[in-house]
Parts: C-alpha cells; sequence; structure tokens
DNA sequence: TAATCATATAACAGAATTGTTATATATACT
DNA sequence: AGTATATATAACAATTCTGTTATATGATTA
C-alpha cells in the first residue's frame, strides 16, 4: 500500500512527470539543465527531484558541481508501466537546454 | 499527460486504493457497503466515489435507493497495472460488511 | 402523504502540496 | 583567500485536498 501510494504520488504533478519524461529521454541530465529546458525555477525543481529520489524513481550522482540525475535502476512492473506512459509525452517535450558541463 | 497524472491522483489517497481494492475483491458494492466495511464517513466516500467515476476508475450504476459500484470495463494498460498493485492489498481488508440489499 | 433510508452536495476547518523568494552549502576558478 | 557557480534548504503565501458536520435529493415504505 505504501508504496502503491507514494509512487502514484509522484506521477500526480505534471512538472514531475515532465521531468521524468526529460530523464527518459535524456538518460542523464543536471539541474540546470531541468530548470532551462522545462522553464521551472531551481529550487521547485530541487524540491521535486528530492522526493522522486526518496521514492527510488530517480536517482542522483554528484559529479563536481553537477549533479547528474537518472532514472533508478531497479524498477518494479508498476514503475515500469508508470513510465511507459510517460515516456509517451517525450514528442512534447522541448529540445534540451544542455548546460554544456566540460 | 492530463490522463496520467489524473489517474496518478487517484491511486494517491490510501483510502481510494482502499475502495477500490474491495471493489475488487467483491465486484459490485454499494456506497453503505463501503462504508462500514472501511470504516469511513459516508460524505467522504461518496465525494471519493465521486473522483473515480469522474476518471473513469469506477462505474456507478442505480438500483432503487441504492448505487452499485463497480469496475469500469475500458481499461487502459497502465490502469491494469496500478488494479494489480491494488488488488495486492486484497488479503488485509476486512470483510464485507454487507448492507444486505434486498 | 409522511416518515425513513441511501446517497449526494455544501460549507467549513485543518493538513498537505505547490511555487516563490531568500539564504546556505559546497565545489571550482582566479 | 575571494568570487562565481550549481544545488539544496528554509520560510512563506497561495492553492489544493482531506475529513467533518449539516443539509439536500431521491427512492421506498408505512
Amino acid at each position: 500500500m505504501q508504496n502503491l501510494v507514494q509512487i502514484a504520488k509522484i506521477f500526480s504533478d505534471p512538472n514531475r512527470v515532465n521531468i521524468i519524461a526529460l530523464v527518459l529521454r535524456d538518460k542523464e541530465v543536471c539541474v540546470c539543465e531541468i530548470c532551462d529546458t522545462l522553464a521551472l525555477s531551481q529550487p521547485l525543481v530541487s524540491r521535486h527531484l528530492k522526493q522522486m529520489k526518496k521514492a527510488e524513481v530517480l536517482q542522483a550522482v554528484k559529479q563536481g558541481k553537477w549533479v547528474h540525475y537518472s532514472l533508478a535502476t531497479k524498477q518494479t512492473s508498476l514503475l515500469q508501466a508508470l513510465l511507459d506512459e510517460t515516456s509517451m509525452l517525450i514528442p512534447s517535450l522541448p529540445k534540451l537546454v544542455s548546460c554544456a558541463v566540460k
């Protein structure tokens, strides 16, 4: 129960779903790329990412100043179904505004 | 998007998920059975049911004084996955408090 | 017709969630 | 060391959602 409700809650916000779609498309994105691509404020994105990390939908890897987010490796079949649905949104995403990490 | 977010929102509340599990187990239940079985107030159940009908998760059939709720017939694969997960909760549901409609 | 029962709706208080602005932390660059 | 950059956290207002109490609607029964 806890898990179903928790994961459903993640997908119940359009901004979070867009972030997930972006990660699905671009595999590894840093916070500023999410902000710039989706035109969302940095603190807002940061909090959404924290929620999704806690729910084990995304994972984070710190690399210098940047934190790269990607899909969590462990995926239940429910999460898989939700991600499948989310991937339908990819065609309507803006093209990536890269932060050009060097 | 709209659809994904809308359906995720339905499953983001434990009481709604329990109601769905009850419908999954008992196929056709009236409002008072849901209230009595899950120990939830009638107006609360009524509103949750309305939300789920709107999202096309449940359907309602009026029969005299009673309204019987059951699963919506049309089911997307996403809904199917969510229902599968919900059905895991059936073993921990209280046994049906029947309103014994005659 | 009056009373009763099942359900729905309205109005409200409290809790949770979102989005914002301001600030902190932590790493890199000069 | 001092500055700049990326991200995180805190504090707040506004909105949304839940659960409650009170009431309305609609059907059945007496």
